[in-house]
DNA sequence: GTCTTATCCTTGACTACTCAAGCATGTCTC
DNA sequence: GAGACATGCTTGAGTAGTCAAGGATAAGAC
């Protein structure tokens, strides 16, 4: 019987455990209408200075392609909660910017979301967090 | 300017991390021409008695739903690397079951997987890894 | 036994992506 | 300034799941 590496045991847990937590938050944001990521996009917009992103950088930032990025935004600016606009020194990109409406909802998204995060990481010290964040950065 | 809390920060780049981690696995593995998601079932069943599982244990295990549970493997029986069984006490119940072929794949597959696991969480000492996993159990 | 309710699994219809290809634009070399 | 290559984005086709409904079987109440 081979023994398993406490790293594959780790990595093949961390999965499992990742997948059902996504699916608690989606459901979490259902109630605003959104999907955890757009919710996602809608927060990296929302600390961007002048709440405006190139779509690289933000398909980069949440972890999804750019082609994923067009088809997730597409819905977003038929419902005005994100704006296109031209970059004038570069044709080839189009920022994406947070609308008013848009800033609105990130708000009100972020009220039922803080409360999940707060309650779902509630045996965890403020300082496991941070451990466990620094340790996840250096992967 | 509203303050983030630690544990909505923390939640945010998490969902980062580990969707891009997932998709180097699935690299990773596709040398075997294995997903990470087939990987975890063959490894579920590897680990049970007669390396055979129930459906609904199984997507449990891995966390997707039964149907998830039932489109991957189909494919997965139509290569022999895993069989149908009928349980006798419960005809309701189709017992999975690794395949010898199954069982020669899990172990091909984990060579690269550990190898993976081992270098990705490199600068993890064993004991933060065993908190780590502590901590996200407790979640 | 038979009725109700629960469990296990599959299916059709859908969603949220991915990848490879392609077009438009920009940059660099000469 | 022309050619070669790089970058940003979108598109068609495909994949990996989801959910809601449904069929088959089982279990409990009477």
């Amino acid at each position: 019987m081979n023994k398993i590496s406490p790293q594959v045991k780790f990595l093949i847990e961390h999965a499992a455990i990742t997948t059902k937590l996504h699916k608690q938050i989606d459901i979490c944001l259902s109630y605003q209408g959104i999907s955890f990521t757009e919710f996602l996009i809608m927060h990296h917009l929302y600390g961007s200075p002048q709440h405006m992103m190139r779509r690289t950088d933000l398909a980069d930032s949440i972890g999804i392609t750019a082609s994923g990025v067009t088809r997730l935004l597409a819905p977003m600016e038929k419902n005005r909660i994100v704006d296109k606009e031209r970059n004038p020194r570069d044709a080839r990109q189009s920022l994406v910017k947070l609308t008013q409406t848009g800033q609105q909802l990130y708000r009100d998204s972020m009220v039922g979301f803080a409360d999940f995060s707060k309650n779902k990481l509630k045996s965890w010290t403020v300082k496991e967090i941070e451990t466990v964040a620094q340790l996840f950065q250096e992967i």
